[in-house]
DNA sequence: ATGGCAATGTTTCATTGA
């Protein structure tokens, strides 16, 4: 079974492409982090129409995500639920086929550091940590995609000297990012391709797709249950080609049955 | 072929992203 995440930076910009990359991907779930709506602005008909339906908590104009899946689609979980009142939309999980259990996120961006933005990232994260504690403790076979919003180690950016520091890249948030794996989850693209590059953003400006000036900061962690039946990791760049790309590309994940 | 910011709402500029 294949299961991907993306963030595609706006669903109501990016329907077509995506409901397109799925009719050709098929895989049996997507994760979507920024579909920069409200629910109700969710067009599920499309991706009812390839047999997909779908668990949302959006937000309007900003962050917001999605999970599309194939068969299974179950406890779906929408938010954090530490009781903490945060209007920002950047989790939901759900349990597909096989009792695997999905958690689709989309970490804060961070702004500048020492921003209150900045702060609330890390913040984010310590919530994370503790919502990932549970799921680990309840699901054997969890699988947690992503935006994180952090490039883990020098090879997942393009210049690490000029970002070393830099949001996305500082120690604090590499910290909070090894604290998760810490939890017992592994890196799933980084298990199979020790040394591998393969990033999956790259800056709209400045010609940033065609020289490769990417980060990898869209991860797939999972348990370590769950990452022994993984078979394979890449990132679909043809995805990030042609007319109006998300600035994200795809990361699909390939496990064996159980 | 992969091309020099883009999506959305607050809308003719501001905000956010990474």
């Amino acid at each position: 079974m294949k299961i991907a995440t993306w963030n595609i930076n706006g669903i109501k910009a990016r329907a077509e492409r995506v409901t397109a990359w799925l009719a050709a991907t098929e895989p049996t779930a997507l994760g979507m982090q920024e579909i920069k709506s409200v629910e109700s602005g969710f067009p599920r008909e499309p991706f009812e129409a390839l047999g997909y339906r779908a668990a949302v908590l959006g937000q309007k104009g900003y962050n917001g995500v999605a999970i599309v899946a194939r068969g299974r689609l179950d406890e779906i979980e929408l938010g954090l639920g530490d009781g903490d009142d945060d209007p920002q939309a950047r989790l939901a999980a759900a349990t597909l086929d096989d009792g695997v259990r999905f958690v689709c996120l989309y970490a804060p961006n961070g702004g500048a550091l020492g921003s209150d933005a900045y702060a609330y990232k890390l913040r984010w994260f310590e919530r994370l940590a503790r919502y990932l504690e549970r799921a680990l403790a309840r699901h054997p076979l969890l699988c947690v995609c992503g935006d994180y919003n952090v490039a883990p180690g020098d090879r997942d950016v393009y210049d690490p000297e000029a970002f070393r520091g830099q949001v996305l890249c500082s120690d604090e948030e590499r910290a909070a990012y090894g604290r998760l794996v810490g939890l017992g989850l592994v890196d799933l693209y980084r298990q199979l391709h020790p040394d591998g590059v393969a990033y999956t953003w790259w800056d709209y400006r400045m010609l940033g797709f065609p020289k490769n000036h990417g980060l990898r900061i869209d991860h797939a962690l999972g348990s370590h249950a769950l990452a022994a039946r993984c078979r394979a990791v890449a990132v679909d760049r043809n995805a990030r080609k042609g007319k109006s790309p998300s600035d994200h590309a795809p990361l699909v994940v390939e496990l064996a049955a159980g």
